[in-house]
DNA sequence: CTAATTACTTACTAATTAGTAAGTAATTTA
DNA sequence: TAAATTACTTACTAATTAGTAAGTAATTAG
């Protein structure tokens, strides 16, 4: 076992993240990535071959976190609306650096993607989904939420909200990002 | 005056247009232009010198139309719930093209675009939050609509709803829109 | 009828793209 | 300690990109 001082392949990841983030799946290279870590391009594809290897991993590591964060909201006895908070918070830090969601980033360039990206996007986003739409579930069924449309479409009017929340408020400014989430929270209040 | 049995100008921007919601801005080039239209890549250039350019012109049109649709909704005696139909109806149409909307797929590639561009994608949706603003207030006004958030609120709810329902719709299956789209009417029934 | 204008094509350039093949220094394993 | 592996760099390629300059055929204007 050795001390390791970089980990470059987890550095590239993390840049590609905030890249897809900032400017979108298409508009950035692997000159981007290997410029700001100082290394060559050619050291980028090493641990990434293609394009979109490097943007399967970052979708199952997102998978893999969504997984946690679902087992964790499933376990926890926070309220409801404290659980959703949880969910909704890391949308608003976006908002302040400039960046969109991952989901509704990827889901723009959909029609560009590879086929196995597209199946793994499928999946991230029904579990993302199926996250929202459980909290809701049981939410309701504590009677700590109120809402009268099915869970899934409460998720998806959620989920919609903060996707596309986050791309308006990077050019209509933050204030309309956060009308919306005080709104999401008051409206599922009993 | 002449009888003109081209006007490839016009077709360019329906093509422009046709393309950014379905791949968006940075997936398409002049020559996916030039080859649907079957001429040379340096007539697109002829009639709009760069690509930005193209997407001005393109703005510029939307900022027309909707103008013309805020105009038609202040002016007519429709239900409210009607004028809102009328606005939405158009992004049935995109799920079923595999398509988003332009102003979805233009706020995702928002960080990589020309200023001038930025100023003008600001403008329309200032006009499109705008004239859904309008439309609820003038129709709770009326008695016709029931929310008790602002105004402005309520529309940039429905509006995220409907940028960022086409997007995940395509991935997920157009009955989510219709559920979306569904709700969206029903919870502004009085 | 001539000159100008319009709407292109031909032919190109410079930059950037994703990606590869071969080499190398340092570390790890057997 | 020799062999293999890891994590790169050097050096490149083929394709695509936005964009341009010069030429041309057809139409229009004076």
């Amino acid at each position: 076992m050795s001390l390791r001082t970089k980990d470059t392949k987890e550095e590239i990841l993390i840049i590609g993240k905030q890249l897809i983030q900032l400017v979108g799946y298409n508009a950035f290279s692997y000159a981007d990535i290997s410029k700001k870590l100082n290394i060559k391009n050619a050291a980028v594809h090493y641990h990434y071959p293609g394009k979109q290897d490097l943007l399967l991993s970052l979708l199952t590591n997102y998978i893999s976190q969504y997984k946690n964060l679902g087992t964790e909201l499933e376990t926890s006895s926070l309220h409801s609306l404290k659980k959703l908070e949880k969910f909704i918070d890391p949308y608003t830090q976006l908002v302040d650096n400039n960046s969109i969601c991952i989901i509704g980033s990827i889901a723009s360039d959909y029609n560009t993607l590879p086929n196995a990206v597209k199946i793994k996007i499928a999946e991230l986003i029904d579990l993302v989904i199926g996250l929202v739409e459980q909290t809701l579930r049981t939410g309701k069924k504590a009677g700590e939420l109120n809402f009268t449309i099915p869970a899934r479409t409460q998720a998806l009017l959620i989920m919609t909200n903060l996707a596309a929340g986050v791309q308006l408020a990077r050019i209509t400014g933050k204030q309309d990002f956060v009308a919306i989430k005080k709104s999401i929270l008051q409206h599922l209040k009993t």
